[in-house]
DNA sequence: GTCTATATTGTGATAGAC
DNA sequence: GTCTATCACAATATAGAC
């Protein structure tokens, strides 16, 4: 992510974000983190100083791959289901090649909420503005009268959630079949879109 | 829970509860739940042999409550919006007394897959009966054509998910406003089923 | 920069007095 | 049953040789 990492530290930092997004930070140990990336613990702490310092560099990537590009699409000059189909599309495309990123950051964030003063100040994330354009098309009669927080978290939810839930949802629902659950996630970028439309659809 | 606890086994799971909750079992220390029921480590492994043992037993307690009782609703002999209505009210009214459970018991069957299989033998739960129904619902016209897969997941993920992602929702959309939040996923018990009535409603 | 060895602290668990 | 004291071990982190 950051062109300032070196060799050996690119190899660490991948080791990490393995150990950490897999049994998250109470569960990593750095003896994992090393053995993962081929050094020793010492090397590890004269790149890193401390285990926090670490944990820190991969919690913010995963953070930021885990806030979706909302504004990039809805300030798009599209139609309105448009719109709703590109963002759930592209939204659940970047899940899944990140499918263990919602359960960590969530974790994570419980772990240290006070983390979360800092995020949102820094993130630059605007969900007034999305809100806003909600209560927009509603007005327009585009789409029926909803609550315009609602309607962002069921998005949300919709999309994130079966990542989340993935143990829950494989194992019971589909017996364990890693295949069928992982083409449930793909089927879902189209099927999830229209539950949408058609719920907030005039009629 | 189990009436065969005494006085002191319940003190120490109360606490147990609290902050295997909070902290998740890799955060928690025995230590921890020995302060705060007030008494000391060697006690608590006098009533519980283990910090495994004692997790397990706060563990099956939070997944109970984590099944939502589909099989009851689903199987009363109402309207099938009625059944809707009925089971996003009770879920949601459910997971409001303990908010934590959803993020806590996710991770905890991340941290350890294999409980699944354990799990699901004991549990009971019978996913296929409500897919089946729903199935059953199509064919008769009274909803609009949906893969059943697709209902079911969306309609937990709709409950489930303001919970788990607190942090999230509460500090980006809310402000931290505790009180807004809470108020917020009280009304979603109206909102998420006529979302989802309206979703797949002919028409 | 990279290693081995070690310091230091914290944790789960037990022994043994009362 | 309940406590204090302690063991055995694992964890983060550092010192110091090379």
């Amino acid at each position: 992510m950051n062109p300032n990492y070196n060799e050996t530290e690119l190899q660490i930092l991948e080791a990490a974000r393995k150990v950490f997004l897999q049994y998250g930070f109470d569960g990593a140990t750095t003896q994992m983190i090393a053995t993962e990336s081929g050094i020793n613990k010492a090397l590890l702490h004269y790149y890193f100083r401390s285990k926090d310092r670490l944990f820190e560099a991969v919690f913010m990537e995963a953070f930021t791959r885990m806030i979706p590009n909302l504004l990039k699409i809805f300030t798009a000059e599209i139609d309105f289901f448009e719109k709703i189909r590109a963002f759930v599309g592209a939204y659940i495309d970047a899940l899944l090649q990140y499918p263990q990123i919602p359960l960590f950051v969530l974790h994570e964030l419980k772990r240290n909420p006070d983390r979360i003063v800092q995020l949102i100040k820094s993130s630059g994330i605007r969900p007034e503005f999305i809100l806003e354009m909600f209560r927009g098309e509603v007005g327009k009669g585009n789409i029926a009268p909803i609550d315009p927080y609602h309607l962002l978290v069921n998005m949300l939810s919709l999309c994130i959630f079966p990542f989340a839930a993935k143990p829950m949802i494989q194992g019971f629902i589909f017996h364990n079949d890693e295949a069928a659950f992982q083409e449930f996630l793909v089927s879902r970028k189209e099927q999830v879109a229209e539950f949408i439309i058609k719920a907030i659809k005039p009629c």
